[in-house]
DNA sequence: CGGTAAACGAGACGGTACGTCGTGTCTTGAC
DNA sequence: GTCAAGACACGACGTACCGTCTCGTTTACCG
């Protein structure tokens, strides 16, 4: 909730961003934002969200409620429902990426699409992605902001895997290195999107990426 | 707007269905349903979607508007706009699936992804796409009949040609059909849902088979 | 309810005025709107006005609730709170004014000023009064509305009257009319806007009529 | 600004009271409170008034930030924006009532009415009577001490001038004082509720007195 | 050919949520 | 303890759609 957040939320007045010593431009005047409400609104998405339901039956109105807080509160934080929800995705999907670049290109892979796994076993975290991601393809500007903050940093550690693979000679270079992302990574959304969230079983990262990296014609 | 589409639409008289002779359960009285106010109906969707936005500035209202009809007339024909939406989906996606199994597996995987990269070069369905597949997300009801009608096709063809594949010793036997199916399509999925839709070039089903059928580890 | 009030309602389409044969300018279109929903709105406001209380008390939403009504019906019919309440009074004020011309003219200005009483006199009017006349004080443009339906007939009433007795040579000719006016009608303002609504016996307005015609210096 | 308002007011700290040597209840704690905002926030709300408005656009929010002051500035000193109306008026109303039993009763009737003319040429006063009396008509409580301060003191003064001209054998001894009152008032309150404000011409009160002395009815 | 009955355009209807604004209270740091 | 600033819970505002309903009109069929 660091870089990203800043160009979607308001960022009302700065005030918990300098390390130390002297603001630049004048320190935020009256009372301060409470840490607390923002928690609280965040939380509410969260817990209505468990109970399911259609994108249009989570309301900014219920979500105040839910939280014991304003409707002002809300839209003074987040310019709509849209943003809201990104953050609130950010709570929940906030581990840190797999450590890569230590062992095989093969364990690295699979390291990480078991991580993108773990994201769809979540009941919580699976119900919100599917929102969100309805959410997302709807409004462009979003999607941007989508794509920034959770799909770049996966996109950018595959990458390198992939990268260092070619290098050291153990993948292909003769495949464009977007159309490689895909090839591994395609098999995942196709499962979070449109199949059930159930079908994501332990081996499942290992077979797609042994599947991807031998092929699947006969030998 | 054949088979499918009994389930979700009203099939309020069955007007258009009898060809002559006795019907079975009393025929239709009073006046019948115009072919041209549903034809104004799908194309004013259409039309409104080219105007590009959100889902939610896709109302009823403005396509009863836009339409010159009564919203009643939209209503009495479908239960609400996400049904109206698959409906509209089907006016544009009724091309017949490539024809397969008459030459080599491959030829008839790329033929099939082919079809798939059609939907996505096509600024209306692109859009269309876009949102109905939000819609349908959000909407459990929905997205069976989504998959029933315009997933479940496209993937029994992708498993005929698959298990073709293997009976003929051209694929491996040892990966299991749902996730051959995914190594296909997912990558495919991936730049629909979440790339851009420009990013379609021709030669993309090629590359996407070659590379699945031989793998990218290096020889 | 029907001159004054079309400057103020939105006067729709104009769908009961006609008092017979051709409708001129096309006649309106879909659903005509429902009398009964007019009551019940008047109705509720009437209700929730007996209950007493301020005026901002008396909000849109409430009368929506009260009168089992949507707010956008209430929306559609009047422009604001304020000529809604102008609505209501007159749905209360609606006595002809009493009859004037046949007797003396001293009887005539008791029986006008009776008449105001008895606006007074009840509970609902009095409330409704209460608030009509401050609302009216703060929007000019009312203000000119009220005085047109309520104040100004009244007036003419008694410049009827004054002038009668000029004529007949009851009354001097050398008080302008206004100023006389305002001699007989002023006591009754007072008690109704600054004093409490009970200090308003049966014999005020003879005492007051007596006293205006024969002056206060003891002869 | 002086006796009638400390029951209105909160009457903090009585910093303005004592002239020096020992407080009697402990002295002040803490800094001051400034007269200057004092003063600015009843400057603010005559500013505001001017511009003219419904009273619900004179806002306690706007007058704080008419006056460059905070919101709770003013409701630390005045529990709402009724009070606080209350004091504007006493700001501007606060020349002492004409002298009288000096001359003749008819001489003192028109200083009377003079006074209560004068309010009402005045742009700033004029407006500030109309909010304040459409305020007060909503709150009774508001009422009462609209009545003991302002209205109040105006009817002893006229009742005591009546008094004596009864006394005295000038006045009819057969009409009560309230009724004798409301005469020569009434007049006077009709312009200044219903009529414009313009039509008080300067013999107004003349006219007035001299009508209700002798009586309308040609001798 | 005239009667019956459903479809049609229009738009009113009771609701629900929207995003904004004002209220009166509170919480900061500065004075 | 006051001050300016502004966050906060609350609740009304006026608007926009929802899905249903009631109008008068139109258009087929059926007797």
């Amino acid at each position: 909730m660091k870089g990203g957040t800043v160009t979607v939320r308001d960022t009302p007045t700065g005030w918990n961003s300098e390390p130390a010593g002297a603001e630049p431009r004048g320190r935020p005047r009256g009372r301060p934002r409470s840490e607390a409400v923002e928690q609280a609104i965040l939380e509410g998405v969260l817990r209505l969200l468990e109970g399911g339901g259609t994108l249009s039956s989570l309301t900014v109105e219920g979500i105040a409620k839910a939280a014991g807080v304003g409707k002002a509160t809300i839209y003074r934080r987040w310019p709509g429902k849209e943003a809201l929800l990104l953050d609130a995705l950010a709570t929940l999907d906030n581990d840190p990426l797999p450590e890569t670049g230590s062992g095989s290109v093969r364990d690295d892979l699979v390291r990480l699409i078991e991580f993108v796994r773990q994201r769809g076993v979540s009941k919580r975290e699976s119900e919100l992605l599917r929102l969100v991601t309805s959410e997302v393809m709807c409004h462009p500007d979003l999607s941007q902001q989508y794509h920034d903050r959770f799909i770049a940093p996966r996109r950018e550690a595959l990458r390198q895997v992939l990268v260092r693979g070619i290098d050291s000679g153990e993948l292909r270079d003769d495949i464009d290195l977007e159309l490689l992302g895909d090839l591994f990574a395609g098999p995942m959304l196709m499962r979070t999107v449109l199949h059930q969230w159930a079908a994501l079983p332990e081996d499942l990262p290992e077979r797609i990426v042994d599947a991807v990296l031998d092929g699947v014609r006969k030998k």
